[in-house]
DNA sequence: CTTGTTAATGCACTTCTGTTGCACTAACAT
DNA sequence: ATGTTAGTGCAACAGAAGTGCATTAACAAG
């Protein structure tokens, strides 16, 4: 299989990486952008909270929701009602609502991935609508769990 | 633009059609029933609760669930965090997830609603992955507040 | 029509996630 | 070194979802 290779920021990168996107390099937020990158999967708030369970539940709340504003990290809805955060790839304009990738849902291991090669399809909607954005998530098994 | 004429069930027919899916016809399950019938959008437990102000938080939730489990009601997750609910049409197959009807979510009224006709087009995954379900939400504004 | 069983309803309570107010502390520029 | 701004931690709240249990209604069998 073929797969883009994606430059991902090293670790050591992620102080200048923050302040690039006017984020105070705080060491909490340090080890929370830490965390995101050294996971594939998406996170939920309760997962960043249980890897850091000395920390506090508002201060890894309002330290995601930072990333979000400063647009590093993208929210996912993947249907379990608990909100995912993924880190967004170089290039990626979900602020701005028309980095429409799609999202994959394995209901084996419990986790989101974004498939960010993988863009939403045009769709054709009834006279009179309009979209401007699109949030599609597919549910089934993922790679790891397929064999 | 041609619209495809579904038949609704009629209000006065709803008893037998709850009994043919094993549903006792209690009064209150045919007046939600009525409810959901009578609104295009999909509705939240909370709506429903707002219309039947009389009644019982947990009775129209058991009733919804009961909807659900039985097959004649899907739940719909618009991305606003609250669960909607609608009326599967005849031969909605949602229960066995191959029903891949799309929802639109109007950003103005803030309603949800079923595209029935508009089906959600195939997506190819990579390889290993393999797809079971699929949820997709378009955003935007619906035909009604677009004037 | 009565009776017994099963299912539905209503109330109270709990859990989980998300969110805010406020006091305290750390960071940074001057 | 010092003052302002931003970050952190605690407590508390809000909304939605879900459960336990006692009461009541539905319905089939006698």
């Amino acid at each position: 299989m073929k797969t883009k290779t994606i430059e991902k920021p090293q670790l050591s990168n992620i102080e200048p990486l923050l302040q690039k996107s006017n984020i105070r390099p705080t060491a909490m937020r340090i080890l929370v952008y830490k965390f995101l990158l050294e996971n594939e999967a998406a996170k939920a708030l309760i997962d960043i909270e249980n890897h850091f369970a000395k920390s506090d539940r508002t201060t890894l709340y309002r330290t995601i929701k930072t990333f979000e504003d400063k647009g590093i990290v993208h929210q996912i809805d993947d249907g379990t009602g608990t909100a995912k955060y993924a880190l967004c790839e170089e290039g990626c304009n979900c602020e701005i609502e028309t980095d429409l990738h799609l999202h994959f849902h394995c209901k084996i291991c419990d986790e989101t991935i974004c498939l960010t090669d993988h863009k939403i399809p045009q769709i054709n909607l009834p006279n009179g609508f309009s979209a401007e954005n699109a949030n599609l998530v597919i549910k089934g098994i993922c790679d790891k769990c397929s064999c």
